[in-house]
This record gives C-alpha cells, structure tokens and sequence, in this order.
RNA sequence: GGGACUGUGGGGUAGCUUGGUCCAUCCUUCGGGGUUCGGGACUCCGAGACGCCAGUUCAAAUCUGGCCAGUCCCA
C-alpha cells in the first residue's frame, strides 16, 4: 500500500490546506488546492514528461497523468492531501478504490470546492491520454485498475473556505465595477445588442428613485415635463451645422418603414434638440411665453464606438433633459445657474460631492456657447462626467427660428440652455459609495431603505408576526421597506442585502420580540437597538446617520482625489486629478492634455475642492495674468 | 475606421495546441426533500452548456470560412 494517507487528516491539517493564499483567481477555492499540490509537485524530478511540465507551468494538476517512475516520489509528498475518488459513477472502480482505503464514495465529494486527481498510469498511449478526462469514469473494466495509484480529493473547511470577493475596487475599478453592479442585479447585461442593457426590477427601482429626485428638484424651478417623439426628420437635425457635426458619426437612422424606403430618412433621437426647437419655434411668439422651462425623461440614442459599460457608456440612453428658451443671454446665463443650484440640491440627496466645471472651448457640447459639466473623481485621475449644462445662446434660435416680440415690438431671437442628466448618475453612485461588499445606496436612492429580517430560532418561537408587525409600522410611516421571509438563513440574508447597497438591516428574532424591539444594522457597519414604541422615529434617525455617514465618506475620498499641480512634470503619470491655472489658451491646454494623457476638463465655476489661494502664474507658459482654477484628468 | 484576441449550463470555468475514451470538468446557481437558523450551514435527489450557419472529416467543443456577440490595442 503506497502512502497516501488512508485517514482524513484532523480538522487542523484542512485548516491549514484550506487557508493557503489563492494565488490569483479571486474566488477559485480550487487555486487554493492546486497551489498546494503544486508546491507538492514542485521539486519532483519532471525531466521530459510533457503533461507534468505543462501542469507545473499552468499551476493546474487536475488531471495529471504521472508517470510510472514518479508515483513513488509522488506518494512520498502526497500524504498531506486526503485521498478520495471524485466523479467516479463506476461502482466497481469505485470499489476498488475504496478496497484501497483510498475513497469516499462520490456523494459525499459531490459538494466540494475543488479536486485533484492524480492519476498514474503505465499503459497504452491513448488510454494514458484520456484517462482523466472523463473523471475516471470509463475506467472501470476496459482497463487495467492497476494502473490507477490513487485519486486525491482535499475536502474544505466548510465556514473557513473563502467566499468570493469582488476584485479590488482601488486596483481594478472597472473589474470592481462590473463585478459590484453583476452583484447587486441592477442590470442585465446580456441583452444581445451592444450597450442596451435590460433594466432588472431591482435596478428599475433605484432609476425610478433617480428620476423622482430629478423632477423633483428642477420642477422646484419652475420646470415643466413634456414628452417629445423619438423620431427627427433629417431636415430638422441638420439645421444646426456644429450640432450635426458633433453628432453625426453617432446616430441611428430609420430609413425604412415596412419595406418603403423612407422619403426623409429619420434620425432616432441621440437628443432632443432638434426634435423640440422646431416646436420651441411654434410656442414662442411673444415675451409672455417666456421663460419656456421644459423638461423630459426619455431614452435617446447613440452608437457608441468605444467600450460600452452598464450605466456608464450605453446606446440607449436613460436621459434627463431640460431645455430652456431665455429673454437674453443674461437671463439664460441665470438659467445656468439655478441649474447648478438644482444639482446641488440633488447631489445632496444623492451624497455626490461633485465638480463644477466649464470645458474648453473644443470640447464643449457641439452647437453650445459654453458648455458646464458635472464631473466627479472615481479613483487615480480618472474622472465621470455625470451631467453637463449649456449656454446656447441665438446658436440654435436663429436656425429654427424660436423668436418673439419684445414689449416694444421688436423681433428677437430667445437664448436657450439645456441641462442634462443620465443614469450615469447611478453608475457614479455606485463608483463613488460602493466598497468591497458591493454597492451601498443612499437611503433617498436606495429601492428598499430598510429590510426586515425575521430570524428564527428553535427555541423561541417563530419571529414571523412580529417581524410583519414592524414592516407594517414603517410601510405606513412611508418608508420603503420590505419583509424577506425567504427560507434563508439570516447570515446569507445579511450578505444578499449588503451586496445590494441597503442602508439599513432590521434584525427581529425571538430576543427582540420578547423586549419589544428591534437590532437595526447599517450598511456601513453601525448598529443600534431600536424600542418598538419610537420605531419609527428611531429607523428615521438610523437612516439620517447612515447618510450623513456615507456623504462624509464620499466627501474625504472626493477631497482627497485632488492634487495641485505646479508644473507639466507633475502632470505625468499622475494619480490624482490635477488642479492649476491656467491661462486659457488653446495652446497651453493642449500641452496640459498631452502631459496628463487624458483631457483638461476645463476651469473651475466657484472654489476649488480643496483650499487654494488665487491662482498664479499659468502651468505652461507662466503668464500671471487672468489665470483660472483648472483641472485634468483623465475621463472614463 | 484599422489590427489582435475571445465565445462551453443562469454566472465563473476545465477540455481546444495534437479532432476520437466528451451523452463535456469543477465551483456557483436553480428546483425538490431532510436537518438547521443571531454573519455566506450541512446533507440527499434532481435540472442546466459547446454563439449561429456552412465546410473539411469515418469522426468536430476542438480544424477552416462567413455571420453575430464581446474584449483589448491603435487612430
């Protein structure tokens, strides 16, 4: 009998296999299992064999044959790894193994994390080569079982194998982004074209939360919702030349209607300017009409060349758009302001600290004056554009004719702004707020602010009716809260929830029940036992202290990711969003873009996120006169 | 727009170099049973895949072509 050790090792002897380091997949408890019998393998004298080099070189010795004049070698170093027979359906073979002290029968493996087999085998060729491919299955009495030295099996620590971890969201972010949003099932990517993702329920209802914050606030504003058609004729969208120009290349044209070909091929909306001046044109007549302050929530279109990621970069565009006709360019410069002071007010339910900041003038919105954007920091210089805000000006009034008659009877062209939002709101939300366990909402986003969690005990009683009692309470202090009465247990529960960004984790079970309160749990960690008399008042508190919380966080990140810069030099390479001043010509930003290897996002409206003085002289050419806060990053 | 690479159950993967032992591996997931339940339990039974279409071949997950989808790099 060869050395394999015929008994599972102690519970220690797994331990210690099991708590080995994974060497590179994240997750791959059988990297755990492989890197220890590679470790095993490692001094082993391989000479020629082909498979046993290829095994060492790719870490995977699942189904290495070895070679005759090794197995003693082998079975010299393979005492440390318990012995079984995995994924063998033949009960004679199987026996066989067994007779050999070498198997548990294939149920029991059933469930486990990883298996190796090692399989040694003297015969022909071809048997050599296939015997591990079907688990040994096929090898019962065709062939010789003397050929089989034994099949290793390492069985798992059961609560101490690694669960599976989201890739390091500071190392990976994109990786940790799409694991993070896979996670929390806010999308379903796997719709078959490019960039239009399936809105799950779960991600529907944070979006539904997005958009109510959105029409909430710039309703304040004396906004108004409209809907416009989807469709533009190509003789409206091309009356503005720079907009046709910066939008061309992206736009989806419908050219047929059945088997017609379209007279006037029509453009899917990749936004809506072009559908709604026209209109603008026929609402406007006289000053009275002003200011016109509408708003819609529609999905536009644009066909994306570069990478497409859920939420972030998509085709089909989940957008808010509010578009404004203004007296004056004064007046319409004032429209760009109650604008910024809306998304303030938004950020702030949203806990998004944010960056003001007015592009240059070669990467404004095409068509526009000037364009405002709203970009946040999501880790290294890389930045989010998450909303932007322009000054158009007479740039599209004069093309589609949007004029009225001032008190005195003059003829004049509106000015109009347009401020725009997307569900990249929800991408930033779940970049700038998500940590290694996924997602975490604010409670005014979050689909559910609290989930009752009834945990139940064999000796107390079932927790049920109470855990109702409470979820009826907050329903009706109008709370969004739900009830997860899942035959689960309530650790898998807590993990679900978690990973799913819900602020705040009710725990009822038979101890609560009996005192007459709950176990409340933040998603960041913060707990609390609320009494049943002030249920209400006291979820409400938790749930303020968790935002407050969560905004803090985000605002020393958001402070954090800035960086002065004082020369080119520093530009370089940088892992931080860079602040200077800047002179304001093309020239200097061109050499700041080429430094940073990304883009200047442009210059600072209001103070710059962390203290500077006034700015000095320009980062490139050094002129001292009229420089401006100005930042670089480079743009997801 | 140019180039390279990839596509295996719901998710992640093994197998592909050298076609055959593959009615395809493992983890997870899902359905059912038992047992359990205060931080991802265990256990038994079961379900589920070679992107699509052609071609080569006695034989294709494996080779070839086209399409579709995706990734990366360059513009």
């Amino acid at each position: 009998m060869h050395p394999v050790d015929p008994h599972p090792g102690s519970k220690d002897r797994e331990q210690e296999l099991v708590l080995r380091p994974v060497r590179d997949q994240v997750g791959d408890a059988r990297g755990v299992v492989l890197e220890h019998l590679v470790e095993l393998l490692r001094d082993l004298p391989v000479g020629e064999h082909p498979d046993l080099r290829r095994a060492r070189e790719h870490n995977d010795l699942r189904l290495v044959p070895v070679p005759p004049e090794l197995v003693e070698e082998m079975h010299a170093r393979v005492h440390r790894v318990r012995v079984g027979v995995a994924g063998v359906r033949d009960p004679e073979l199987r026996r066989g193994l067994e007779h050999r002290g070498a198997a548990h029968d294939r149920s029991r493996n059933a469930g486990l994390p990883a298996e190796v087999i090692i399989a040694v085998d003297a015969d022909d060729e071809p048997h050599r080569r296939y015997m591990g491919r079907r688990g040994l299955s096929r090898m019962g009495s065709p062939y010789r079982y003397d050929g089989v030295a034994g099949v290793g099996v390492i069985r798992r620590a059961p609560h101490l194998q690694p669960m599976p971890e989201l890739p390091d969201k500071r190392e990976a972010f994109i990786d940790w982004y799409l694991a993070a949003v896979e996670l929390a099932e806010l999308t379903d990517k796997r719709y078959p074209v490019k960039g239009m993702n399936v809105w799950t329920p779960y991600g529907f209802l944070a979006r539904r939360r997005l958009d109510r914050v959105m029409e909430e606030e710039i309703e304040a504003t004396g906004s108004r919702p409209v809907e416009f058609p989807a469709l533009i004729p190509e003789t409206e969208f091309a009356k503005e030349k720079e907009h046709i120009k910066g939008f061309d290349a992206q736009v989806y044209w419908v050219t047929k209607g059945g088997a017609t070909t379209l007279d006037v091929p029509l453009v899917l909306r990749p936004t809506s300017e072009t559908a709604m001046y026209p209109i603008f044109a026929l609402w406007v007549r006289s000053h009275q009409d002003l200011p016109l302050n509408v708003y819609q929530v529609v999905n536009t279109f644009r066909y994306e060349t570069k990478t497409t990621r859920p939420f972030l970069r998509v085709r089909e565009i989940h957008f808010f758009e509010e578009h404004t006709c203004q007296l004056d360019e004064e007046r319409a410069s004032e429209r760009v302001a109650s604008n910024l002071a809306a998304f303030a007010k938004m950020a702030a339910r949203f806990q998004l600290p944010y960056l003001a900041i007015r592009r240059p003038d070669w990467d404004k919105f095409p068509g526009a004056f000037y364009s405002v954007a709203l970009d946040i920091p999501v880790g290294g210089a890389r930045t989010l554009q998450i909303g932007s805000i322009h000054h158009y000006r007479e740039n599209f009034s004069r093309p589609y004719g949007i004029q009225y008659e001032d008190p005195t009877g003059r003829s004049k062209f509106v000015h109009q702004t347009t401020f725009g939002l997307s569900e990249r709101l929800l991408g930033a939300i779940v970049a700038v707020h998500g940590d290694a366990r996924g997602v975490a909402f604010p409670a005014d986003i979050a689909p559910y602010q609290v989930v009752v969690i009834p945990v139940p005990s064999a000796k107390g009683g079932d927790p049920t009716p109470y855990a109702r009692e409470i979820e009826k309470v907050l329903r009706e202090g109008g709370l969004r809260v739900h009830l997860d009465d899942r035959a689960d247990r309530p650790g898998a529960k807590y993990y679900y929830w978690e990973s799913r960004g819900l602020p705040l984790r009710l725990e009822v079970g038979p101890r609560e029940a009996e005192a007459k309160t709950v176990s409340a749990a933040s998603r960041l960690g913060d707990k609390a036992t609320i009494p049943r008399a002030g249920l209400l008042a006291g979820v409400r508190t938790a749930l303020g202290a968790y935002d407050e919380r969560l905004g803090a966080q985000a605002r020393k990140a958001f402070a954090e990711a800035f960086a002065l810069a004082t020369s080119l030099e520093e530009l370089k390479g940088s892992t931080t969003v860079r602040l200077f001043p800047w002179c304001g010509s093309p020239e200097c930003g061109h050499r700041v873009e080429e430094a940073i290897d990304g883009a200047l996002l442009g210059t600072l409206e209001g103070a710059p996120p962390i203290p500077l003085g006034a700015p000095g002289a320009c980062i490139v050419c050094g002129r001292a006169e009229s420089t401006v806060w100005s930042a670089a990053g480079r743009p997801l």
